[in-house]
DNA sequence: CGTAATTCATTCAGTTCTGAATAGGTGTCC
DNA sequence: GGACACCTATTCAGAACTGAATGAATTACG
């Protein structure tokens, strides 16, 4: 049995076809047909159904699919202990945030840390799902939460605040509950957020005008007068033709978290774009 | 990185040269050398000190062989785990045990099973280093000593009585201490069982004349004439030229025990060869 | 000191494996 | 129903990899 088949194995039992896994491994359709059919002459068991659904683990399948997890597991540990011994200041560098944070805040940091280590290669990802760092999907990640893995070392970076804008020629404040109003807010996954929840409170009775997971599309859609949007300061004093409405109080703000894994901990050019990175944006 | 080419990496960190590697895995040393290149080109780090002595592992490599080691855990469990599933009476079975016990007892009922399932390929080896089950190095595994790592199921199988043996021609008694009597036994390196023991303190002043790990070949210098021997009663009985000896008490037996992995217990093969074993020799 | 036996690195012909292209099948949408 | 998107299997030329042979360097030993 070739390890590598394993690879292949567990790429087609998460994306399901040959042609995705393919896609996802930078292989082509034929060599994963070719290869899963080896691991399984190999192993003299047939390891997914060839369904209309595509394909599917068969209860062999599914029995050993925890192993091959565990392999993968600890081969990407081998590849993180072994990066993070890497002295040298170039490489990669894959980088994840929400939209907002990693155009505003990142990019001009990122921009220059390009400037002083022309030789690292930074790649930045924003993406409203989230990235694993255990996978290596991304080697330092910036969210609103703390990270509570234990392999995971993480810090609080900032706090951001929020505000209620709305279109610069609108109303400069708006009272009451929100009677006749409309707002832009989160997505209904995201419902919960304590912005949200602050604006549901405080304009009970305002209509939801669109909704969006996406701070940038929920500023702009403000700024052409869909409604009122709670958004973060950096984002909305940024965002041409928004201004700030002042409905009584303020929205509570949130801490920005960020988060590698301890393997990682000597990168030196995580090191070095971390310290950057604080050096700015800390507060 | 090639997942593959961690096993390369454990196969030179093991054996230290690209030669020996290459000879257990199959593969040419070429292969090896090119393979590890590779390996450490894909992860940028230099894993072994090319020195006189041989490939050795620096700071680097010591640091991720655990992990290459658990891969391999995992890549194997995998391949147990599906052989165990495997309904089909074919394929191979390895068999360890030692010498005369698998010359003696073994090979009669292996024998029997051959014709009974021809399509499956019996492997015993005999050797005095003991197989692993976790590494699969052998699927059934018969000794003297019962199993206690949890993954291993063990079992009793038969008592075997030991006797003192001598050449036919020689006394059929002897007493007292045993000065002036030649003795064959075991190798000074498992001086310390029963039987060896026994024979130590029965006849103190004896000497030793010969010395083997080979429980065989302590047949065959007891039935020259090198000396008195202490022998399972199913080797020394069988034994053409020897007869055994009344030292005036008998020496202690001793239990067999066998032993498979976990994951192999609903692999028919190994089920059907135990039954046989089971039904011809238990006791 | 010289021979024999190691070791690893390099070369090169032959095999194996890869991916683009293609064919054939199935489900979806207008 | 037909166009389309997506899937897998197959073909085939070219790229990549393999191992036998060889070279070069080192060690072991008489």
């Amino acid at each position: 049995m070739e390890w590598s088949d394993l690879r292949i194995f567990l790429a087609i039992a998460r994306e399901g076809t040959l042609g995705a896994a393919a896609r996802r491994l930078g292989l082509s359709q034929p060599t994963m047909g070719r290869r899963l059919a080896a691991l399984e002459a190999a192993v003299n068991q047939t390891l997914f159904q060839r369904t209309s659904e595509g394909f599917v683990l068969t209860h062999e399948g599914t029995a050993v699919l925890a192993h091959a997890e565990r392999v993968e597991e600890e081969a990407l540990a081998f590849e993180r202990r072994l990066a993070g011994t890497q002295a040298q200041l170039d490489g990669f560098l894959r980088i994840s945030s929400s939209d907002w944070f990693g155009r505003l805040m990142l990019a001009p940091v990122l921009a220059e840390f390009g400037r002083l280590h022309p030789r690292v290669c930074v790649e930045l990802l924003t993406d409203a799902r989230l990235y694993s760092l255990p996978r290596r999907e991304a080697d330092l990640v910036f969210r609103i939460r703390s990270f509570d893995e234990p392999e995971v070392i993480s810090r609080r970076l900032l706090h951001i605040p929020y505000a209620v804008y709305g279109p610069v020629h609108g109303p400069r404040n708006v009272g009451g509950d929100g009677e006749g109003i409309r707002v832009v807010t989160m997505d209904t996954a995201f419902a919960d957020m304590p912005d949200a929840r602050w604006l549901a409170k405080k304009l009970p009775k305002a209509e939801v005008a669109m909704r969006s997971n996406n701070r940038d599309v929920q500023a702009i859609l403000c700024a052409q007068g869909a409604g009122l949007a709670v958004l973060p300061r950096p984002l909305g004093d940024a965002t041409p033709g928004l201004q700030q409405v002042d409905v009584g109080e303020q929205p509570p703000g949130r801490d920005t978290y960020l988060g590698y894994h301890r393997d990682l901990r000597r990168l030196a050019r995580l090191r070095a774009v971390l310290d950057l990175v604080i050096a700015r944006l800390a507060s």
